[in-house]
DNA sequence: TTTACTACTTTGCGTCACCAAGTAGCGTGG
DNA sequence: CCACGCTACTTGGTGACGCAAAGTAGTAAA
């Protein structure tokens, strides 16, 4: 599929997002992303993102157990997390205006 | 740059879009894409691209003279081209739904 | 003939979504 | 008690594609 392209980058941020509204876990995520609308989302794309966030400073993590299961692993941003979080929302919003633009456009005289 | 990723996968349905509002070569594509705001974006990433939707069948080439260079290749779109721009549109609105959904929503109870 | 603009090509690199498989704690039904 | 299903996180390999950098080449003006 072409659509796992556009996913790029995006993934990133949205977890990011949702981190953002408040602390969570890796398989709560998950399962908010698949109800926004990206339905075909594996967990081994998803926890990767989470290493790489923590990787990069932009989210802390704290392990507490579960009542139905294994470990969860409970995610919050950092001061560096908001201040990217914000980066990355202007550059979105800068490309998919661009893209808009191109895309949305009629098939004018040119 | 972490906007590179941002746009897999939606350079090439606008330069799709770019060369179905009518026949078009290379350079102009590019002028065309920096004009709209797609700024840094160099030779090197759009030629592949255009190398890539011509192996893909979704999109023809017919060679002429420039007046002002080297030869140009002019492209149009297939029908498999407008075909493949009507459903990455429609792909790409789906997705940018689901992320603005994400990212836009503010910091509720949760 | 040097500079600048037009125009296309090629190579190597790094990122990251995807798939597949694995580990493991917990609860319920047979 | 053990198989199943849900929760929850991990890991390794693959492939797509944007990017930087360099190269080739045609035209025209300085």
């Amino acid at each position: 599929m072409e659509e796992s392209q556009l996913l790029r980058g995006v993934l990133e941020g949205c977890v990011l997002a949702i981190i953002a509204r408040g602390e969570t876990y890796g398989y709560e995520i998950l399962t908010e992303l698949t109800d926004s609308g990206f339905e075909g989302l594996m967990e081994g794309t998803l926890y990767p993102i989470l290493t790489r966030l923590e990787k990069k400073g932009l989210i802390s993590c704290r392990k507490e157990k579960s009542p139905y299961g294994p470990i969860r692993k409970y995610f919050s941003v950092t001061e560096a997390g908001a201040a990217y979080l914000a980066s990355f929302r202007e550059s979105y919003r800068r490309i998919s205006v661009s893209a808009d633009t191109i895309l949305n456009r009629e098939a004018e005289s040119k």
